[in-house]
DNA sequence: TTTAAATATATACTCAGTACATGTTTTGCT
DNA sequence: AGCAAAACATGTACTGAGTATATATTTAAA
């Protein structure tokens, strides 16, 4: 909690904002509802909306700075006998084991992503993250084995994105299935080793297996 | 060409449309052409751009089609010992072989690129068709293997539409950096057997690989 | 306490896309 | 040929996100 005034006001306000525009989406859909019953809810102007939020996404997609900085830490502060492809499947494991908010398989996360499903909006921005984050992962990768950013670290990224998030959209597919979170978990992280496995493969003989 | 005059009609509106849309995209960038401009360089009434293109996107991306065709089909008809990651690699072999136009490395190719680039709108469609591809692939690859769509098929596409997106992406730079179709071919054909080479990997013992 | 920077908010705009109504052309039927 | 229905072109009026800009108010800092 900063100790600035103002900072804490901006924050509160932001807070408000987004909490406000949280409980409407869920109730209603992300396209259901307008910037302007937005700011009527949270009792503020609607250019403060803006002012806080650029993009309406922005008020739903909150906890992906986070995310990244997970995945690209877990990639620049490996252990030098680790290798990339494998820091990024032991980061899944390990995600799992510590309970990560945004890999926790619950009704919670099943209504997120429902949410995120139902709209085109949503799912553009969604689609966007991932693939800014490929670009990432790549520089990442070429930092930290240190190359030059060349095609084997782009191949690398995008495929341990793919795995990811085909593995992160099977593990809900089962907890809808089966309600179990459990059983979601095993089915992420069998599916996170078994493209790590095939990533390692294709790398074979550069750095990054 | 369609003997129906209405149909000939309606396509040759299309068409004028579609190169009006065109001529002004290149020229001046997607997020700078209105769709009321382009209904006055083609000469018609606003309503009737939207009534051939829902979507302004669509006026730009007009071979989706075709390729996305091209891919199902080389799945759903490759013949029975060859296998569907095979029957993948293979058919960018055949497509490089062949010149087909989508997959030509040309400067003209390359500004097509260079416009998407620069256009949020666009990189969101170009991303919004690969994934819905990707998803027909995994329904593709359960249907010609007798499978019900499981998560093999989901990852095998995954990885699948990773490896080709990465290879185009690598191709248009090798054009841009060397100037040469040759070399590009080339550097897209190694990326394809590098990433496939992964995917077989990681579906060893799958009907997929 | 005065000044400067941040912030909240109003007004007025642009542009894609939708809803709906109305002509106009083509076709298929008699 | 002549007519009714379908398909198509197009106008008007709207919604809703996002931008530009101006202004007022609050907080920080001197």
């Amino acid at each position: 909690m900063p100790s600035d005034l103002r900072t804490r006001k901006r924050l509160a306000m932001r807070q408000a904002i987004s909490n406000a525009a949280t409980r409407l989406f869920f109730a209603r859909g992300f396209d259901h509802v307008t910037i302007d019953e937005i700011a009527k809810e949270a009792d503020v102007g609607r250019m403060t909306v803006f002012n806080h939020f650029p993009r309406k996404e922005d008020m739903f997609f909150d906890r992906d700075d986070e995310a990244r900085d997970n995945l690209l830490n877990a990639l620049r502060q490996r252990a030098p006998e680790i290798s990339p492809v494998e820091a990024f499947r032991l980061l899944a494991h390990r995600l799992i084991a510590d309970k990560a908010p945004y890999v926790e398989f619950s009704a919670r996360s099943a209504e997120f992503m429902n949410t995120i499903v139902a709209s085109e909006a949503l799912k553009a921005r969604a689609r966007q993250t991932r693939d800014e984050l490929t670009g990432q992962t790549a520089a990442a990768l070429a930092e930290t084995t240190g190359q030059a950013e060349d095609a084997n670290a782009r191949l690398t990224a995008s495929l341990l994105l793919a795995t990811w998030s085909t593995a992160y959209a099977e593990a809900l597919r089962t907890l809808q299935h089966t309600g179990d979170t459990k059983a979601a978990n095993a089915s992420f992280l069998a599916l996170i080793d078994q493209g790590t496995l095939g990533v390692k493969a294709a790398m074979a003989g550069t750095p990054y297996a």
